[in-house]
RNA sequence: GCCCUCAUGGCUCAGUGGUAGAGCGUUGCAUUGGUAAUGCAGAGGUCCCGAGUUCAACUCUCGGUGAGGGCUCCA
């Protein structure tokens, strides 16, 4: 006998030689029967045709699960597979795994595929889909298999690790796959070949490139379609562009992965720094400011050397070598150092906005997410190990606030011991505890990632997730026992002797600039007044109002909002249009109407609502209230 | 760094082996307008850089530089 679940939740007991798609169908009716795909069997997934255990209990797995998303995805790989396959008889295949945005099948093949070649193989995937072809499962021996594959090098290359190979057949093409699978291809309702890369094999750039296709696959047309609307508002959002069009900042070739702020990035920026400033002094922090250009002997003691030097800018001075400074860490340990500490004084918080230069890979530079340069709200606080889960805890709390203050909501990883690491096993297990036990009494949820942590300490990065869903990692604080160690870091305890402090590294924007392309984004240029470069902007119906407009705009400047205006002989409907290009929130039109009551005509541009007869004085007091509050969105 | 694509006025882009076009922007003039583009006129590039092929290269070839997408997700 087997006991099913339902999605339903119900619950039935069948025998085991009944367990198959069709009678799970029967079992769940019509309504559920489109979604059922796979089973959960003693946490594993499955699909249904894989042999199932005497006595076992299965989960039914329908396209609302992730674990469903994930299968019908994979299952879209073995489709792109097939159709390649068709069309391309002598190709070796790669791998072909579900992602997060969809699904790829890596290829070995001369001629990279063409645009026009993409078109073909939709139109093949189409006929397999049309066709509803079985997936079918085999379960065969190591040799077998090695026959099977004896013309796929990389399939064989894989088979290698694998103890019982299992087999997937759709169509003409076999593919070495623990599954599972949807049923049969025309389950497969909605996809798209989205692009073509090149992609190590196994991700290792020593290894030969191949072809990658990806897509995107939905069980329902209408998902797909809105997965395209969320690229095409991603696109719109897109900070280079609008960081173009609000001249924001630029990027030049005379300085790849370094961007130029102009005066309205630089102001938010600024905005942005004094933000966090005002933050970081109510919780007694000091900040400090370090050259950037520091002698190599530094790096070298530090540990940088060893484990960065690959991405570090050198230079020659008076016959020394020196690197410019891809992390703060040294220089604030050398003021640390600059007298002895007693116990009284710690927890001492040392922040700097520190500018650092990395020497990152051209090929991932991008707008003002990856850049060579940038700065850091970074701190150090130097701490006794009782006092690290207070610390985390108020680390917590203030990245809570800062990121609340955008309406970002975060989620949070845990990233362990990395196989480069540095130092004592045992500090770092003691490190690794220290972060997750804050987290636990902060009652937060969070992801582990075995391996990810920094060399010199594990690490809990803070990942924000923007106005339309996407989700980007700024924020992290760092356990290190071993800086403290190698530059012999001490403070004066209670008994007198000589203590060694733990230092927690932390950056809550992570970098300013990053930050500020985030901010973009979630905004989509629609900035709250509190950092807004602009605040509003006047207008006037005709010339013969820009007397009183003039006037208007003294009084608001005199008010200390930000005021720019536009009193060319131009329509009213051309200034209403470029205002919501450069995305400037409040537009005041005066006209006669305005004129004669001693008023203006105030629209929200991001909403484009329009209230007339507001007096300047109420007005400068709801922009004023607004700014003080720092709230996200302007309403009259 | 590696794979693919791209590089033409400030921006977005069209185009041809015989030394360049559009729209937007900008400037001037006319117009004095009520919430996403008023009309007309003018200025503005030598087609990313270097080399080669050719009588002739923005166009073809090679090299360089920069930009965009991808290179963690595992049979």
């Amino acid at each position: 006998m087997v006991a099913i679940t339902f999605p339903d939740g119900s619950k039935k007991t069948y025998k085991k030689k009944q367990i198959t798609p069709a009678e799970i169908v029967k079992g769940i009716g019509e309504g559920l029967a489109r979604a059922a795909l796979a089973a959960k069997v003693d946490d594993e997934l499955v699909d249904l045709s894989y042999p199932i255990k005497e006595n076992a209990e299965l989960k039914i797995i329908t396209f609302k699960d992730d674990a469903g998303k994930d299968l019908f995805k994979h299952s879209s790989a073995h489709v792109l597979a097939a159709a390649v396959l068709n069309l391309f008889p002598k190709i070796k295949f790669g791998i072909g795994p579900s992602i997060e945005d969809g699904f790829y099948y890596d290829f070995d093949k001369k001629e990279p595929f063409t645009p026009a070649d993409l078109v073909k193989i939709e139109k093949e995937m189409q006929k397999i889909v049309q066709q509803d072809i079985k997936f079918e499962r085999k379960d065969v021996s190591k040799p077998e298999a090695k026959k099977l594959f004896k013309d796929q090098k990389y399939k064989l290359e894989l088979l290698e690790d694998v103890d019982k190979p299992s087999i997937y057949t759709l169509g003409k093409f076999k593919d070495l796959c623990k599954g599972p699978h949807v049923p049969s291809s025309g389950k497969i309702k909605a996809f798209k070949l989205t692009k073509v890369a090149g992609a190590y094999w196994k991700g290792n750039s020593k290894n030969k490139m191949l072809q990658r296709i990806y897509g995107i696959a939905f069980p329902e047309e209408k998902e797909l379609k809105k997965y395209l609307k969320l690229l095409e508002e991603a696109e719109r959002r897109d900070h280079r562009k609008i960081g173009k069009a609000m001249e924001l900042f630029s990027i030049h070739e005379e300085a790849p992965g370094m961007p130029f702020f102009h005066d309205k990035g630089n102001f938010i920026w600024e905005k942005l720094k004094d933000y966090m400033t005002q933050e970081m002094r109510a919780l007694n922090y000091e900040i400090n400011k370090t050259p950037i250009i520091l002698n190599k002997s530094l790096w070298i003691q530090s540990g940088h050397w060893d484990h960065y030097k690959d991405s570090m800018y050198f230079t020659k001075i008076d016959e020394q070598d020196f690197a410019v400074k891809p992390m703060n860490c040294p220089g604030n340990l050398l003021i640390y150092k600059t007298r002895q500490h007693s116990y009284k004084e710690l927890p001492i918080k040392a922040g700097e906005f520190g500018l650092v230069h990395r020497h990152e890979l051209s090929g991932v530079l991008s707008g003002l997410f990856r850049v060579r340069v940038f700065t850091q709200d970074d701190a150090h606080v130097f701490c006794t190990e009782e006092q690290i889960q207070e610390q985390i805890i108020e680390l917590i709390d203030l990245t809570e606030r800062i990121y609340s203050t955008f309406g970002f909501v975060y989620n949070v990883e845990l990233s362990t011991k990395p196989p480069k690491a540095m130092g004592d096993p045992k500090l770092w297990d003691k490190a690794e505890k220290a972060l997750a036990d804050a987290l636990k009494k902060k009652k937060i949820t969070f992801k582990i990632n075995p391996g990810d942590g920094a060399f010199y300490g594990p690490k809990i990065d803070f990942h924000v997730k923007d106005a339309i869903g996407r989700s980007w990692q700024c924020g992290t604080i760092q356990l290190d026992f071993s800086m403290p160690e190698k530059f012999d870091l001490t403070y004066e305890g209670k008994d007198g002797r000589k203590h060694r402090p733990v230092m927690i590294h932390r950056a809550i924007y992570g970098s300013l600039e990053r930050f500020l392309g985030i901010l973009i984004e979630h905004f989509a240029g629609w900035f709250p007044l509190w950092i807004a470069p602009t605040q509003a902007r006047v207008i006037s119906i005709s010339k013969n109002f820009n007397k009183y407009a003039e006037k208007v705009i003294e009084e608001l400047k005199a008010a200390g909002i930000r005021v720019d205006s536009n009193l060319k002989s131009e329509t009213t409907g051309k200034k209403v249009r470029d205002s919501q290009i450069e995305k400037i929130p409040i537009l005041l039109t005066i006209g006669e109407k305005e004129e004669k009551a001693k008023t203006v005509a105030v629209r929200t541009n991001k909403d484009g609502k329009v209230k007339f007869g507001v007096k300047v004085e109420t007005l400068i007091k709801k922009i004023s209230d607004n700014v003080d509050k720092k709230e996200l969105e302007f309403k009259l």
